[in-house]
DNA sequence: CCGGGCTGTGTGACCTTGTCACAGACCGCC
DNA sequence: GGCGGTCTGTGACAAGGTCACACAGCCCGG
């Protein structure tokens, strides 16, 4: 199999060998800056990007300014709302931008509209990523509407410090952590100041040092 | 055509149409009392409902006991984190509850699975609701995420007002509004208390009349 | 090596919203 | 008329968003 990315997502996989060689015939291989722009609020989509490599991230701004982040799109995965906004002739609902150098298939609209319309495979490709995509949503209203930011910011220090080497350490801005929550870097600055008082982290600009993991796993729990 | 709700929808138009009478001889015609669960947070889901009349709404729940309508289910919809549900094979998460006596036709869930991996009608009918949730859903996001209580309370006054009679009157008490705004009964009351000194609406017990629509329109835009 | 200019961080004041506790007000029913 | 349940009003406080501004670290050019 020519697909380095299709063994992590069976549907996927199911949905690259039904084409065959057509879909090395219409799938161009592009290479993305980092800071570039995949998808703009309002705009419709040209065609869809297929992830080999990197990261991209989805979000919602505010007038405010403020930002949210909705989700990640991974290695595998594509951005599943152009899909649903190319199937559904509806502009794309929310802003996604490159977070690295980026590799990935592109294929144009019509092409990818025709593969859904004729390949059931393709149809359980694009069902399995949007259902995911709805549960990780729902997940995100929830936790922005009910949970505390505190135990929000915990939980994301340590989701990022797991996923770094020892001594975890997380280079971001307070701006950047607070997009991702959708809270504002003041109040960010604040939290993590009080968690740095209280031997949790250690920070400097533009980085977080994670002292306490167990210390910060005790802040994620609602009080 | 026997199907009442198939015209309002074409995706599942076409979805009745390709199984012929094999729909009338598997599912159910079901009637179901106002306050019924549909389906329950953490839970498998059994079939599916596929609604002809009445209305459900699927929400979440905090520990504090706070609730947020993520949406609702008109006529010809199914509640399509139970397909979700179903084909992926994953625990439901939300609540959904009938709010008032509720038609529906309901489908076993093996006979739903095979009819949509038979089907590319039902693969499309599922994929449309289903993209149509996630947008609703990410509005649902930056609403909470962004938008002001008072904003958000006024744009609901007038949405449940338009869809009455004059003088558009809300049979609904502050906590039910809360629950659907995903705020609490203190809060809205002290809001819909501001609107009334402002002549925008009159209250009574267990209902808002709307004397100012355009006043409330004011209230509704980012100030 | 000094001084701008830029980006990132710290802080106080104030507002909105959520929470808690409790008082009343309305309603149906005996 | 009285009683219990539901609904609403309110004050006090905590959490979090907004605004204004100070200042610290960093790059870079003179």
């Amino acid at each position: 199999m020519p697909h380095p990315i299709a063994d992590a997502y069976p549907s996927l996989e199911q949905a690259l060998r039904v084409l065959g060689s057509e879909f090395e015939q219409v799938a161009k291989r592009a290479q993305l800056p980092t800071e570039q722009y995949i998808c703009i609020e309002g705009q419709a989509c040209s065609g869809l990007a297929l992830l080999i490599s990197g990261s991209v991230r989805v979000y919602k701004i505010a007038e405010s300014g403020r930002e949210l982040t909705l989700y990640r799109l991974d290695p595998g995965e594509s951005c599943i709302l152009t899909a649903s906004c190319i199937l559904s002739g509806r502009a794309f609902p929310a802003f996604a931008i490159t977070e690295s150098e980026v590799h990935a298939y592109t294929v144009p609209a019509p092409t990818f509209q025709r593969w859904v319309a004729r390949y059931p495979e393709w149809q359980r490709y694009v069902f399995d990523i949007l259902s995911r995509r709805l549960e990780t949503v729902i997940e995100v209203v929830e936790e922005v509407a009910f949970r505390r930011l505190d135990a929000r910011l915990a939980d994301y220090l340590l989701a990022v410090a797991t996923s770094a080497g020892e001594p975890a350490v997380l280079r971001a801005t307070h701006e950047l952590i607070a997009a991702d929550l959708g809270s504002s870097r003041e109040v960010v600055s604040r939290l993590l100041k009080d968690f740095q008082r209280e031997g949790l982290i250690d920070m400097a600009r533009g980085e977080v040092r994670i002292l306490d993991a167990s210390g910060l796993g005790a802040r994620t729990l609602r009080s």
